[in-house]
DNA sequence: TATTTTTGTGAGCAAGCGTTCAACTATGGA
DNA sequence: TCCATAGTTGAACGCTTGCTCACAAAAATA
């Protein structure tokens, strides 16, 4: 019943993504946004309602596929965690030739002041990738990579802010020497916090 | 000869610099300017050329005042360097009622993509940070407070990199408990960058 | 085939944008 | 006192913005 869809939804959310992670929220006109897309604003509004909407369909998929995604790769599925850990890190420097976009989370982050619907899904994709980081330090734990007293809970929440500030210093467009130089400080950290010692731990 | 200037423009600066800070760049109409420096288009034009024009000088002002007097104050001036590196860290979360607009380094960094005159100082305010961390790092080394082969360099950037990330984690709006974890972690980590034993190390 | 339903198209809207400028006001020197 | 100079004012300009909607096109149903 009635016409069919002539568009492929993921595509095009993949390309309206490509363009907020580039230009943010404020920065992307629908005119950009109906290029990059080839979506006529009739067609948009139909599906998404607003810009706003757009782009929380965007973060949303976003969250689901990319963050989801390198946290599954790097964080969960690898043999060695640690290495894991690294490689995400590196993974957001070494990006090919043209400069990093940076990550849409930090982008957004940054720019939900003026932009507080995006808030719950910013709030998700950290909270995705802080499990993940916990994920591989609980393996990494019991492997014995780390000391066997290490505060994962804190040291996921460090790693957390380290990947923030690494992606904000990207996009600043730092020099990959400095860039490395911030990953290597990263992994040298893992495993300076330790649990204090509570009175009635009967572990 | 010729008509006073009816405004200071420290005030108009400081104002704008709020204005930006909460909103970004592109976020803050010349309207919005306008009411918040109380400035007319037509002054404003006169003294600064354009927008961009204001934005710039803006971003110098918080570079010389902001941050020059953050760093002064808490890296370089203090006699116990550590203590002033974490007063460093939690100045930025204490900061009253309501919400943190966040570091208008930060901001500019990620929004720098759209807005590449601002590169510039948006690295001349990074590397005033970093190099107010490693004074402060030599300071703490030479007082015995680190290991005597601590990378300053290294964990300079590493702090660098960890104050950037835990901004944008101000600016995402995460519990404080958070964020004063996150502090206690980068002080924990000071200290696990040592200097690699070079073969040709004469000193 | 005729009708109903869904989707695509893109010109066009009001509102807001960054910017300009001609008229106006204050000041110092001749 | 008059003029040259510097600063203020705010209406208005051309454009762009996010968004709408009447119409055309395609598929499903009768």
């Amino acid at each position: 019943m009635g016409r069919r869809q002539l568009w492929d939804q993921d595509e095009v959310l993949a390309s309206a993504m490509r363009l907020f992670r580039h230009r943010g929220y404020a920065g992307a006109s629908l005119r950009d946004i109906e290029e990059a897309t080839g979506l006529h604003p009739g067609s948009l509004y139909r599906t998404f309602q607003s810009k706003d909407g757009l782009f929380r369909a965007a973060l949303d998929a976003y969250n689901e596929r990319v963050v989801q995604g390198r946290v599954r790769v790097h964080l969960m599925e690898l043999a060695d965690p640690l290495a894991g850990i690294r490689s995400f890190f590196t993974s957001t420097i070494e990006t090919g030739a043209e400069p990093d976009p940076g990550c849409l989370l930090t982008n957004t982050a940054v720019e939900s002041f003026t932009l507080p619907q995006a808030a719950v899904g910013v709030h998700h994709g950290l909270a995705v990738i802080e499990g993940g980081f916990a994920d591989a330090l609980t393996r990494a734990r019991h492997r014995g990579d780390t000391p066997p007293d290490l505060d994962v809970g804190a040291t996921a929440a460090h790693l957390l802010a380290l990947y923030q500030g690494l992606l904000v210093l990207v996009r600043a467009g730092l020099p990959r020497t400095t860039l490395h130089s911030v990953t290597d400080g990263a992994m040298a950290s893992i495993g300076s916090l330790r649990t204090p010692r509570k009175q009635d731990d009967h572990e």
